[in-house]
DNA sequence: TGTACATCAGTGAACGCGCGTTCACTGATGTAC
DNA sequence: TGTACATCAGTGAACGCGCGTTCACTGATGTAC
């Protein structure tokens, strides 16, 4: 084998969790076998262990790194209510729904993280912290903390939506699954367009 | 062994449904091992073949089980928004967080059934329907249909709110997200109070 | 009445297989002399 | 300048283990004669 550049190691350890993250939202983390994960990235079983310590230490990376690419790419909309049903659309679309494994880790792992060893859960609940304040920022950019158990209800909402589109087996259920979920998602982000009715808080 | 009478066997597999449910759901399918699951029922592996014809086939009998048990709660509420509220903080209460296998099959397994066999998704597709109905008729006694995506929401909104307080690791967080979950439902029922106004009693 | 047999839920060892993990080894390169 | 050596990412066989599944067997009972 070569003697590798500098970044040679980097490049690789990056390439394990970028095809580790599609394999587990596609087969599960249980159901994804490090020889199997190694060999889709281009390497052998033996190799894994140079990288990291543990299957285990593999998902927290993995789980982190998802995260903070649904972060970045929330961060990049612009704030307001055009961009988050925007966004809210093609979250729950046909297309989203039928590609598991380039799309959102909550909706294909959330049950299964919920199960796993307190490392990783302390990986996902730091990564769901931004992603909630991030959505957050996007419904109420002045005073993000107001919009906190909003931005929770959609982020939820979502995630649970798509899920029941892909477990469910009938195709006309699933369609009106996710028609639902964005009529759903409109009328959370409503509330919070009317301050004044609501009469709860002062803004700003 | 004994010659057992007639409803013998039938408590059996009774009995394997119900500890397989309790399993399944505190470990994942995924997680639980039949020879596992059948030593928890007081029963050696080999016994689990005279039973049911592979794993699969137990976990859709395991699916609609669950969903039965769901629904048969759910019938006996009485309908009205008092009802619902109390079932929305039963659903989103630490207790539930906490013991995941008594609860909701939705919260503890839907990612996982997205990526199960055919047999068990239309199992599950079966069991949610009925879920759904049930929730819709709860809402709009007279007209259940209108209240179908109202009933998707609400249930999607549990399901990822009570997966998500079970993912993050951090206790406060997790019980800021019960709390917001009660206060998104709530806010997803107000939309529905519409048309009949004299039949509902105001709470609150 | 006694006894041989059929029944059948459940036992437990065994099957091949894939799991997570370990480790002695490889071999192309940069470096030292 | 040529060459011996150190480096180290990656190889691939092997480990013990638990998985889902199979199957010959057990043994208490009801039934037939």
């Amino acid at each position: 084998m070569a003697r590798y550049d500098a970044e040679h190691k980097g490049e690789t350890r990056r390439r394990i969790i970028d095809t580790a993250g599609r394999r587990f939202k596609q087969e599960g983390i249980d159901g994804s076998g490090i020889a199997a994960l190694m060999s889709d990235a281009g390497l052998t079983n033996g190799a894994f262990y140079a990288h990291f310590t543990s299957k285990s230490d593999l998902v927290a990376n993995v789980v982190a790194d998802q995260l903070r690419t649904q972060h970045a790419v929330l961060s990049s909309l612009p704030a307001g209510r055009v961009a988050v049903e925007e966004f809210v659309r093609d979250y729950l679309s046909a297309q989203h729904r039928d590609e598991p494994s380039t799309g959102c880790p909550s909706a294909a792992l959330l049950d299964e993280i919920g199960r796993c060893d307190d490392t990783i859960r302390d990986s996902y609940t730091e990564g769901v912290q931004g992603i909630v304040d991030v959505i957050a920022k996007l419904l109420c950019p002045h005073n993000p903390s107001a919009a906190r158990s909003t931005a929770l209800g959609l982020f939820t909402l979502l995630v649970a939506t798509l899920q029941l589109a892909r477990a469910v087996s009938d195709r006309e259920l699933s369609d009106e699954v996710l028609e639902s979920g964005i009529r759903n998602a409109r009328s959370l982000l409503d509330r919070d367009q009317h301050p004044a009715k609501a009469a709860r808080q002062p803004r700003d």
